[in-house]
DNA sequence: TAATTTATGGCAGACACTGACAACTGACAA
DNA sequence: TTGTCAGTTGTCAGTGTCTGCCATAAATTA
């Protein structure tokens, strides 16, 4: 377990530099009133350097959640292949919430910041989404390599598509101020799941058995009951 | 049923014009190494002229489905109250595509070539998902008015969450080119409608009876019976 | 200490987009 | 027909995002 080197780490230091005065920033004055010529400033480097570390602007806004969906696709990847897509995803996603718990206090309260930020303004909610529609071809693919289906099938873009949604809804919580902890933002989640689980059919993410197509009302087989429950269940990766 | 008088043509003339000019340099040379310059150039206007036409380089792609939009609201105001709010939406979709089959067939080889070019471009892609994201906030205030609930609550963000979900997937198809005519897009559309009408218990999408709010924890299984369920089949003329 | 790799700053420039002002063009009434 | 008014357009100057290029400085390795 050797440090990560004196470069390495001046790198992250800058990095979260960056993200924080830009959320001071942006929180202060506007997303869009406020410069890249002043994020930089703030933090004593060049605009120059902050497009090394940033693509655009919204992203520095949008990093945080960019790692949240990395964390969220390797938990997926190692949730047990017994486990019904939709349950599958539900319990990635509170392990995903359960990793970013373990963080620092600035950690978590930077997330949240970044988080209300996102939903209170268009330009980076458009982002978020964008964001999230790209992440969503990765967990299709992944959802339809679990069950051996093609990425082309209907259904895994369903379930992923449908999923998706209920997270965007849950999260949508973080613009109304009523979320002051990131355990808030977990309940909220959890509200949202479980109305889509008491909303859908048993088995119904996943392909009849004998239908090669994606269809079929078949028989009530694995996601019935409360799958989302489990909060805790902390893995690492 | 006067004209709308030369100048009100004139200036659709320009916006149609436009349109197809920015449609054929985004597919000829991709969007992004098309200027905005050279749009205005090939309708011979000049660069500000472009900017009080449409806010954005974007928009000039996205308008037409931004009219699509509008047109799917206007056709759930339209819609009888009996009807259960994903069964409505399902509707005025179809309503919307048929509208648009009523068009010019300039007008919809137009949409179609745009909703490709959205579909195989990221930048645009993000556009159109934030429109749609736009437009689900007055979708759920509609279904919240239709059901007599306040929009804050989950259930009409749920439905409308589910029911964009569905059509974005249905959507898709406009990007791997199988998509030649309004009826292949219809056809596909009812497609993952009716997978979602297989995959959701009866009456999920109306409150429980003698169930004021929409969240709690509440009991178990589903309300009535066959609310929804009656498949894609809704056309009206 | 010398050589190599990598982060950084400064600079010029392309492009998206905006405000202000002046010139032009339909609409409409006397 | 003519004059007035309102809406449309082009020009110009400017801001802000983002990129390529090159020289410099700092960290890493030998």
């Amino acid at each position: 377990m050797s440090r990560p080197g004196l470069r390495e780490r001046k790198k992250q230091k800058t990095r979260l530099a960056l993200i924080d005065a830009a959320l001071d920033l942006f929180a202060e004055q506007g997303y869009d009133a406020t410069t890249v010529d002043q994020i930089a400033a703030a933090v004593d480097v060049s605009p120059r350097t902050f497009f090394r570390y940033f693509a655009t602007k919204e992203d520095v806004a949008l990093s945080l959640d960019a790692d949240g969906h990395e964390i969220l696709l390797a938990e997926l990847a190692a949730r047990p292949a017994e486990e019904p897509p939709f349950t599958a995803l539900g319990r990635a996603m509170n392990s995903m919430i359960t990793i970013l718990e373990q963080g620092d206090t600035a950690d978590r309260s930077r997330f949240l910041k970044a988080r209300e930020l996102i939903e209170a303004t268009p330009a980076l909610f458009a982002g978020g989404v964008r964001m999230m529609m790209q992440n969503e071809r990765l967990l299709v693919a992944e959802i339809a390599r679990r069950e051996g289906m093609s990425p082309d099938d209907l259904l895994p873009h369903f379930v992923v598509s449908l999923f998706t949604s209920a997270i965007r809804v849950g999260l949508e919580a973080c613009g109304s101020g009523e979320i002051n902890d990131l355990s808030d933002l977990t309940r909220h989640v959890e509200r949202v799941l479980e109305l889509a689980e008491r909303s859908l059919r048993p088995g119904w993410d996943r392909p009849a058995p004998g239908d090669g197509t994606a269809s079929g009302a078949g028989p009530g087989s694995g996601s019935g009951e409360g799958t989302a429950g489990d909060g805790g269940a902390g893995r690492t990766g």
